[in-house]
DNA sequence: AAATATATTTAGACTTGGCTAAAAATAGTA
DNA sequence: TACTATTTTTAGCCAAGTCTAAATATATTT
């Protein structure tokens, strides 16, 4: 229906708007892309014309409902490969996302169901992202950042806003992952830095790291 | 490492090697590839130059050692997700083909081998026929179509030569299967039709029909 | 408000992989 | 052997998606 390089402009976009609340850059798009904004030019005048997304010269864009539908669809598929390359083959959190990239692109809706249902229909994926449902809606919850916690409090960890390797890899280190009980013991003003407790071990964690951790206040 | 068209391609002259052996004519390609000559020798052309497959002028081309590992391995690729498909998605084995024809693109060894693993590595797909080993070599079993049986003969269908939906929703039909014992009643000379026994049921098949199953006699 | 900087778009080119139409080689037949 | 038919290749064109360089808008500064 839709091709590999529209897919990945729809996804992109679709992430872009959850961060940023409004229209989309160009210029973030290809950054988000690893592409030159010329090249985004041309494929987003090609999306308004399939009315993927609402575009003006030089104003920026957004999805239309249709586009988002189907960049959902795909983070959905994404998502969900994440939960079997994790949960069945044993892969690492940190290893599945450039394979995942790749399976997120199979068409086929009966294969997604029935992959749904051999995973028994999981509401998250490994990195603790929300999978969203057939109808491309995604269950919004409220999680906050680690770093927009204040000293004594406590959460527990739900999500990863990065996810590469090295990130998912200083985390497993520390014994951190999602389900993981967290309690800010010191919080620096100057720098953002904090001291957390996890399990029975404290230590020192920078603003870098607390930026990309999401928490569950309870 | 290599672009989709060019694994198909691989792909589709490492299968008519098997059927046909010798060089295969640019015809035989376009035609299994449903695509056309002109494009046919643009592409053997570049393969070539990549040392995948030998190839003169009008003279047909064969893999070379290189091209037929890089096509095994997609045959591999497409076999396994067969298997996955039908034993854990509990597809029917009628409604693989075209979702395996794109889950064998993906790239990713670790990815292949904890697939085998996941799935018991198996020796045959779910229409029979065998999975190529992680280097390529695949083990070739003695067997026969069933039309090349006599009257009297009988034998168990290890494999289809043909993975149309129609033809095994056929079988289906007849409860013919993968191991499922097979005992030619009568044999009709002049057309190659055939009376079988398959269980407590007799039935005539066409010749089309009987060149399509293989066979193993014991 | 003018000048400069940044963001975005346009124009033209390139690569991959496909097509059509015409030319050339091989095969088949009289 | 010569003529015809078939197969294969060449040449030129097209669409998708990308790029660079140049032009144009918008934003920011002075």
């Amino acid at each position: 229906m839709f091709s590999l390089a529209e897919e990945n402009y729809l996804k992109a976009i679709f992430h872009l708007q959850q961060e940023s609340k409004g229209g989309v850059s160009t210029n973030a798009i290809a950054e988000k892309m690893s592409t030159k904004p010329s090249s985004v030019t041309d494929m987003v005048q090609k999306l308004a014309e399939k009315k993927l997304l609402s575009y003006q010269k030089y104003k920026g864009t957004s999805l239309t409902s249709k586009g988002s539908k189907i960049a959902a669809g795909v983070i959905r598929k994404h998502r969900l490969w994440e939960v079997f390359l994790v949960d069945k083959l044993k892969f690492h959190w940190d290893e599945v996302h450039e394979i995942a990239e790749q399976l997120e692109h199979i068409q086929s809706d009966e294969l997604v169901a029935r992959l749904d249902r051999f995973l028994g229909e999981p509401d998250f994926d490994p990195h603790g992202d929300p999978i969203p449902d057939k109808n491309g809606n995604i269950k919004t919850t409220e999680k906050k950042l680690l770093s927009e916690l204040d000293k004594k409090q406590r959460g527990v960890c739900v999500g990863v806003k990065e996810t590469k390797s090295e990130f998912l890899q200083y985390l497993d280190k520390r014994n951190i992952t999602i389900g993981t009980k967290i309690r800010v013991l010191g919080k620096e003003f100057f720098d953002g830095s904090m001291i957390i407790q996890v399990g029975r071990d404290q230590f020192f964690i920078s603003k870098k790291i607390a930026d990309n951790l999401y928490i569950q206040t309870s």
